[in-house]
Parts: C-alpha cells; structure tokens; sequence
DNA sequence: GTTAACTTTGCAACTTGGTTGCATCAATTT
DNA sequence: AAATTGATGCAACCAAGTTGCAAAGTTAAC
C-alpha cells in the first residue's frame, strides 16, 4: 500500500485518487497554501472538489487551516499525532513580503491565563512580519 | 467641544456627524462589532460611508480590527494611548456560542522568540472559547 | 455478475463580505 | 462668491466560500 494511502486511512479518510493526489501535493508544500493556489496546481480540477477534500482532511485532522487574515484561508499537514487540541497548536507566520504564511511547528502557541469561566477550545495565533526569505 | 469631537481630533480626524455618531455607537459596545452589525445599529446609513468611517478611524489607530475567523472582521476602540505596536496588543476571545468577540484588554499578546531573520510587525491572537455569559 | 445503495466528483449557480468608481454634497480656503 | 478639498451615497463589482443536484464511480447484497 502506498505511503499516501495509508496516511489517509490513518484518518479514515477513503483514499480516493483525487484524494491522493491532493495529499501529495500538500506534502510537497514548504507554505500553507489556499484552495485558490491548490487549484492551480492542478491544470484541470474542479475547485469544489479541491474545496471538499480539504475539508475532508481538516475534518478528520489530517490538515488544518489557518487564517492569516489575507482573506483566504490556508491549510497545511497536521503532524502525524496532531489532534488539533490546544497543546497541539502551533504559532504561524505570514510573511508581508512573499505574502507566504509558515507553520512555525517549532513554536508552540503560548499558553494565556484566562479569566475564570472562559472556557479555552482553541487558539489562532498569527504573526505577520518578513520572513528569512528576504533577510538574505 | 464634545468629548467625541475632541477624540477624534487627537487621532486627526475631521469629525463629522457621521462619524460621531459611528464613535458613539463603538463606545456603548462591550464587544467588538462587525461593519454589518453597525450598519443595523443605523436605521438609514450607507454602507460604504460606514466602511469607509472605520477604515478611516483603523488608519489613525482609533479602533482595531480583529480577524476572528467568523468571516466577518470585528473592530473595537483602541485605548487612549495604542500604537497598534505589538507592544499595545491584547488577546481576544471568540465565544462560540453567544458569537461575540471581545477585547481581554488585560491580557497582553504573550511574546514569541522568532526565529532569526524574521521580524515582527504584529501578531493576531484569538482564543475560541465559551465565554463568561454562558457559564453562569 | 447484476442490481441496489452509497460516496465522490463536477458543473452551475448563489451568498456574503468587502471594495471601487463616480457623481453629489458639504465644508473650508482664497 | 468661486474654487478647492474632502465626505457621503448609490450602483455596481469582485473574490472567496458554499450549496444543490446530477453524473460517475465504488462497494455491498443478492
């Protein structure tokens, strides 16, 4: 069985070619990237089918999005044991230069001391700034 | 001249009537308000012109906008001194039931070491939760 | 192996929030 | 008062996301 077959049924996704395809194309990813830009990778893919299967995978935690705040919402790979539970989080970087939005999988989010009866589900952390790519 | 009046022109804004009126409104909240929300607060006003007041009092650091991830941005009032540095920023919390988001003014964005090369310009923070109005 | 049941895919069309262009109106300046 | 500048209002547009439905593909049952 294929690496990215079995990835998929690890989240009981149903590993359809499309589904596979997308995946890899994920995987390949240095950035998050939107449906738009996923639909691009593709010569000839129907951009409700693109907007289904990331929706598969992000329901079943295989990827997760992030809004970055540009208006369009970006998705990248969970790691293996990601259950997207607070812990789980990490910060994420957009970048103002190269518009490129980063996991920063290093940084987790900081935890907050909330004030009593506020309850914590999840955290959306982004930084904008510039990023390595222009400070060469 | 009027507290409003004189707010305004700290943060060099020609103050209108309209935009007294959209200063008012912003005032009396406990949440942050979308550009829709204002707009059903005003029983006749255009749309643009309210858009185009809150983009006004963004640029001049009056108010904040805050990217909740509801698609809709929600603005609230800046205090008196904000900079909109990241030194100025505080979280804020989306209850994911009554759906309002408010400023935990008391809660600064906590600091993040960056990696090296990536400098920071501002920082988005949205805790998803349930907030106090349901706990009771 | 054919039929039935269910899932995925693709097209069209729509919704919503945000935005721009332009004409009008108000206010300030000379 | 005429001229310049800025604010307001209407219409129309744009992009991202989303839904409905029919066609194609897959799986299961007989």
């Amino acid at each position: 069985m294929k690496e990215s077959e079995s990835k998929l049924e690890n989240r009981n996704i149903k590993p359809t070619a499309m589904r596979e395809l997308v995946l890899s194309v994920l995987s390949e990813q240095t950035a998050a990237i939107s449906l738009a830009d996923l639909e691009q990778t593709f010569e000839k893919a129907d951009k409700v089918t693109l907007y289904r299967t990331l929706k598969t995978f992000e329901e079943n935690k295989l990827i997760h999005s992030i809004d970055d705040g540009t208006g369009s919402v970006k998705y990248a790979l969970c790691k293996e044991t990601c259950q997207c539970h607070p812990e789980d989080l990490h910060v994420h970087f957009l970048c103002t230069k190269c518009k490129k939005t980063y996991c920063l999988n290093d940084i987790p989010v900081p935890s907050v001391n909330l004030p009593t009866r506020f309850t914590l589900e999840n955290i959306n952390m982004v930084i904008k700034g510039i990023c390595s790519n222009f400070h060469r």
